[in-house]
DNA sequence: CATGGCCTGGCT
DNA sequence: AGCCAGGCCATG
């Protein structure tokens, strides 16, 4: 599975032919700990997680960050988050086990089911037909946003001694990047993941707006990378891992200046650079 | 702001 | 048995 930008806009566009105009005939969540609460929105039981969707009909699918907003009757939604393992899965008959924990039956007689092990993953009710105005308020700006350009970019990042990847891992400030696309923009821009936000020069900031919106758009075009899973609900697998130049590339030569790829555990993420075309000042 | 915790599954 | 994993949240 995967959730970051382009494997969760991978899933909304495979999503979006089978569900828009759907009604929910019938809803099953199975237990409390994914439903979840957050400003502006109220937490449900399983059991009005059901009585609410049923009936309603799907009138929206849409992706803010890491996050799909799944619109319903025009008026709320619920904002659902992948975690680490989440997934969608499509299919005419019904099927459930242990890590299904929410299931719609669709007019179309199509069964969507929700799976996610690790169950990291999360529904939130969001009470208002706006839902990209509401998730807005818990994490930044998109990084596809048609209004974010390399200054705004920079605006929101720069000003923190914080490394860059924390930086760009931080939700709060611009959100779809995940430890893959982090770890890919940052080589693909040349930059160090230990450097401090406010060392990048202009140059930087703007070769790394670039590398970061051109390496989740290639993914996306890969319909995503699927190190180990299925990926969009009809459960075919994204290309994008064979595109991946660093992650999981630890060993193997830098593409660009032939050196040995590293990999260190950095603020306990696995982070994969390359140690000559990646200035390592601030490390 | 850096660490541990949350979970399961897969790999060594 | 132990470590690792695409994410986030609570905590010192």
């Amino acid at each position: 599975m995967m959730p970051e930008l382009p494997e969760v806009e991978t899933i909304r566009r495979s999503l979006c032919p089978h569900l828009i105009g759907q009604t929910i005939c019938q809803a099953d969540f199975a237990r409390f700990d994914i439903l979840r609460s957050r400003l502006g929105s109220s937490k449900v039981t399983p059991a009005e997680a059901a009585r609410l969707s049923t009936g309603a009909v799907v009138t929206g699918l849409d992706r803010w960050g890491k996050y799909l907003l799944m619109q319903l009757d025009g008026t709320w939604g619920w904002a659902i988050h992948f975690g680490m393992s989440g997934t969608f899965r499509l299919k005419s008959t019904e099927e459930i086990d242990a890590h299904t924990h929410v299931r719609f039956l669709l007019s179309s007689g199509d069964w969507l089911s929700f799976r996610d092990p690790r169950r990291f993953g999360s529904w939130t009710r969001i009470d208002r037909a706006d839902l990209v105005e509401a998730v807005n308020g818990w994490v930044g700006l998109d990084l596809l946003a048609p209004a974010l350009d390399w200054t705004r970019f920079r605006a929101l990042l720069s000003k923190s001694e914080s490394p860059i990847k924390s930086r760009l891992l931080d939700q709060r400030f611009i959100s779809g990047l995940g430890n893959i696309y982090v770890d890919e923009a940052l080589h693909a821009a040349g930059i160090a993941p230990f450097r401090p936000s406010r060392t990048l020069t202009d140059d930087e900031w703007r070769a790394l707006f670039r590398a970061a919106q051109r390496v989740v758009r290639a993914g996306i075009h890969h319909r995503g990378t699927t190190l180990s899973d299925y990926n969009d609900v009809n459960g075919n697998v994204g290309d994008h891992s064979s595109y991946l130049r660093v992650y999981g590339r630890a060993g193997q030569r830098c593409p660009k200046c032939r050196t040995v790829i590293e990999k260190v555990k950095f603020r306990g993420r696995g982070t994969h650079f390359c140690p000559a075309c990646q200035s390592a000042n601030g490390r």
